[in-house]
DNA sequence: ATTTTTATATACAGATTAGTATATACTCAA
DNA sequence: TTGAGTATATACTAATCTGTATATAAAAAT
């Protein structure tokens, strides 16, 4: 595990987040973190798999924080799409938020042969079930409809929030997903 | 008004939905419209500024589809938010769309004081501005919170869409949109 | 018919792209 | 201290990027 491909995941999962994706090229990444091209290309067979392995990386990171957040404040599992909200809410609003990778990784790379947006969607739809499983846990009755309702809600709100700094849409589809997760429990 | 100048527009448009902005350079664009690099520096200051004219163009085309599908067949103003959905879903199916450009444009242009970004986020609050009216008209309590959850619901179905054709998000958006506002107005 | 203007085509400039071949520095073992 | 192996730095392709200077064809006017 080397300290250097580390950094340079770091480095292009940030400027990918903050330049865009084609808009960075790997001489900007390396000037960054501080290496060469040399040692990137060590590293990572081409820039596309550099870009997979950053959505990789972060979607794993994400992953690993929500579970841990749902894990240590949760316990009924009928409160947990709820509490969702809340930590979906504290990610965005964190001052290091900068977007959902595979969102924008998706718009840089619409076809949908494409690998990148091929892992964008997989990612997309991983998250989809990890709502589809708390759905089922809390009651619900239609657990896939619920959860596919609720990614659109927090997928547009962060897209939102992408959109505009501090919109505070997270609140708002909070508000909503309140609602819908009460209509999809008593019913 | 030049027939090339609207065969650039056109084909630009398709190309930054299909492939990318970034990823489409103008020698694609005009490789395609059969004309030549001078004839679009002509009629565009610029690869950004043909940008600018394709994303308005696309927004304007958008607006005046949907007002007139509203206009013809919804009367009643508290039946209009529900009906657009409907309309929504109309032009999200059909074969020809290619997604909505705001919403790729800013994800490619991630830096809020880039031009581009920031007509996409004009154009993003014009549609929420919209549907504000249309939830006054209705008669909602709260009209600029049911308003924002509604263009949540809508742009985070059509980022699914893009994501994955034919995934029927704005199905399930048009139900959870069916709760919510029934939810507003009737409280 | 000839001149003047306008639009298009070709060719090119300079910068930047991803990726690599070669050369140098460094680390570790004997 | 010397030698083998590894990591890094420099320099370089070849392609592609946006944008432009120059040349040619078409159209309009006198």
């Amino acid at each position: 595990m080397s300290l250097l491909r580390e950094k340079i995941l770091d480095v292009a999962s940030d400027l990918f987040q903050t330049r865009g994706i084609n808009s960075t090229g790997v001489d900007t990444i390396v000037a960054v973190a501080g290496t060469t091209k040399m040692t990137l290309y060590k590293y990572f067979r081409s820039k596309e798999d550099l870009i997979l392995e950053v959505l990789q990386k972060g979607h794993a990171d994400f992953n690993t924080w929500l579970h841990q957040k749902l894990n240590k404040n949760t316990k009924k599992p009928s409160e947990r799409l709820q509490k969702l909200f809340d930590f979906i809410e504290e990610w965005v609003t964190a001052p290091d938020f900068r977007g959902m990778a595979f969102l924008k990784a998706s718009a840089e790379f619409p076809n949908e042969e494409n690998p990148v947006h091929r892992l964008s969607a997989e990612q997309s739809k991983q998250f989809r079930q990890f709502l589809a499983e708390l759905a089922v846990d809390a009651g619900a009755k239609d657990a896939d409809s619920l959860a596919l309702q609720l990614s659109i809600l927090i997928e547009g709100a962060i897209q939102a929030e992408q959109m505009k700094r501090g919109s505070g849409a997270v609140k708002y589809a909070k508000k909503a997903a309140k609602i819908l997760i009460e209509n999809a429990l008593e019913n």
